[in-house]
DNA sequence: ATATATAGGACTATCTTAGTCCAAATTCAA
DNA sequence: TTGAATTTGGACTAAGATAGTCCTATATAT
């Protein structure tokens, strides 16, 4: 059945705690430790967090990661994005022409699935992380 | 991201092919064939459907599928539930006591987790097949 | 009897997700 | 200038889920 990934489980975790800590700069360390998640991949997390400017991060001693925006201008549609990449809830929707799917001529649900696709996304757009934490 | 599964996909499909053979028997083949669904993975698709009494089937010679109920009585939830079993939008959300999330303690998402589950039900719930017919 | 169906178990192959490992690059501070 | 703490990011592996195949049994109309 449908499923929201663990590392988008875990960014949400990631930015409660982040969230929480107002405005200190919280290291990956010390999320992963609190929140038992594994640091190697909660960093790869963060670092994508950062690249989508949810987060802004400081290198270096005493470094470490805050928040670029308030939980509530943050969706979690662009969370999932952000960590998952692509958005296509069924093979039927081929955004990009290259790797079409076989079934392109054949398929009889390409329209009513795009609606879904389209309503499942807006719902997505309507959370926001402030929902979460 | 999430997506529905390639066997939701090819369900609506047969169910699409049943619903516009109104009331003939449709075979396992045909669907197969017009729809190029390989056929093995499709029989055991409209055996759980029928599992779920969503079809009745025929068997032996001259056999096949029909409907069992109105298209818009079908929730596509129900399909989703019928094909890929288990429901759960999160590891968050362990259903059954037996196989804890090791998280369960240190959790800091699970309530808004548990929400969001709930409005995607409803969702799913509140679309039927004869939105993909 | 036999051809045409569904029924269903067991297996395999393929893809995705989760997680690990390692080697930079940055920054602070002693 | 050295070293510890930190982010950055590529490459890899492990585990799990999904998709697909194969084979045999059972039912039924003719
Ligand atoms: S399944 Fe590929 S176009 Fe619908
Ligand atoms: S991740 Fe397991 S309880 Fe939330």
């Amino acid at each position: 059945m449908i499923r929201i990934s663990k590392k988008v489980e875990y960014a949400l975790m990631a930015l409660k705690f982040i969230s929480d800590s107002d405005h200190k700069l919280v290291t990956a360390r010390e999320i992963s430790d609190k929140g038992n998640i594994p640091y190697d991949l909660l960093s790869k997390i963060l670092q994508k967090l950062k690249n989508e400017n949810i987060l802004v991060s400081n290198q270096g001693m005493n470094g470490g990661y805050s928040l670029n925006k308030r939980t509530d201008e943050i969706p979690l549609f662009s969370l999932m994005t952000a960590i998952d990449g692509d958005t296509a809830i069924a093979e039927c929707l081929h955004d990009n022409n290259d790797k079409d799917c076989c079934m392109t001529d054949t398929c009889t649900i390409k329209l009513p699935v795009t609606r879904l696709q389209k309503e499942l996304e807006d719902l997505f757009k309507s959370k926001t992380i402030s929902d979460f934490v």
